[in-house]
DNA sequence: CGCGGCTTTGATGTTCATCAAGTAAAGTGG
DNA sequence: CCACTTTACTTGATGAACATCAAAGCCGCG
């Protein structure tokens, strides 16, 4: 974990996020932010301890996970920039109920949140956005998760290996940003049964694989795998 | 469906959602609302509908639902008063994401869903309660389906019967107000696995059973189905 | 270098879905 | 109101899908 300056001035999120914050007021926020970026693997919140921050991510990529009783992890979603992951539980609850951990290299704005209610408590456009975005960020979580569940093991193996291609990547050939253990913590199967599944799939030449790298091959297949499996 | 009025003066709801508006504005509310009685299996909310309105549950129980591919039913969550489903996605998806179905007779306040919005952009404080209501109810979905998911079907049966037995009836005795297929819907396993399980259960002298009239007899038991199983 | 974590494959067994068949209950039209 | 159709419920038999257990290779790291 390291500390580091980027300009607020060329803020994407400054835009799409603060649009109904007046400039002045603006600066006033961007001067009390604190970044910090993540190396693979950090963990950038604990699930169950105190909520004091806002935060977004500028850059890189994070899991969204809890930890069961047995201890053995669930993974909920993964986040990119834009997708205002720590949104989640902020306005509901004092505790964090999930971890969030980097999967890659993560940059994350920090803003006390008490700031942030305040705003919200005397901008109600604000508030509005902010409705919007943690509205937007539950759905797609909950309706990911329902399109999973429907799935068999290979569907769901086929459906995360889009999710990364399409979603993610923009690309036919990525590197996977996190192990069989945790395809099989998102997609809820076996660690085993994931492997044999990619190996199958390169098998009947759906994809290539060597490691962490991965390169579809043959993405009619692996779409109508993951639409009908 | 048919239509009927209550007083707003009683209604439990002004007081914990409409906290932060003013008098003379909540009363200007309450006179635009409409109130709609939903028999059993009547449709509140189709997906893929325009959401026009902002709908919440006075009295009853309504299940959320969604409609795969296939053809086959996802049961989402169920809903009692106070839950304020109908805020799942209303603020960040122009047509309804689920279904609403009415599992009990049930009575719903709708208001047009621009005037909750313009109301929403003037008043912040409402709109923060906003905030932590949608918040609140996508949590609660999330963290229920990740429960449900690392059950095994006993577990997952048990759980269930404990949920309406704590949750919905704060009763041992209560009429399942869902059909057998319905729990298969909602946990995510076969209607004839259900019937099995609940068979099993009443041999064990786990629960008496009669159609829809449960009875949980050795509720220790059954918790620990539901937490190990 | 050795240890632990990740990956891989195979063998085995359990859990659960599917298929089949029948009863009961509930809605439908003449 | 009764025959008829449909839907819900139930049980059993079978097989497929998936978990578990075991063993070994690989890689990074202290």
């Amino acid at each position: 974990m390291e500390h580091s300056e980027c300009s607020c001035e060329q803020c994407q999120l400054r835009t799409i996020f603060f649009s109904h914050i007046v400039e002045t007021q603006l600066n006033n926020i961007c001067s009390l932010k604190r970044e910090t970026t993540f190396e693979i693997g950090d963990s950038i919140t604990k699930e169950n301890t105190p909520i004091r921050e806002f935060m977004y991510i500028k850059k890189g990529l994070v899991k969204l996970s809890k930890t069961a009783p047995d201890g053995k992890d669930q993974i909920i979603s993964f986040a990119k920039p834009f997708d205002f992951v720590s949104l989640l539980s902020i306005f509901s609850e004092s505790k964090y109920q999930y971890s969030v951990t980097a999967i890659q290299r993560t940059t994350v704005c920090k803003l006390d949140l008490r700031i942030i209610k305040e705003f919200a408590c005397k901008n109600a456009l604000f508030a509005m956005d902010l409705i919007t975005a943690v509205s937007k960020a539950s759905d797609s979580i909950i309706l990911e998760n329902l399109t999973i569940r429907r799935k068999n093991l290979k569907g769901r193996v086929a459906h995360l290996l889009l999710y990364f291609s399409t979603h993610i990547f923009r690309s036919n050939t990525f590197i996977l940003p996190i192990s069989r253990r945790e395809i099989a913590e998102y997609i809820g199967m076996t660690t085993e049964n994931v492997i044999r599944t990619l190996s199958e799939f390169k098998k009947d030449n759906i994809i290539k694989s060597e490691g962490k790298e991965i390169t579809i091959t043959n993405m009619k297949r692996l779409q109508s795998v993951s639409e009908f499996g």
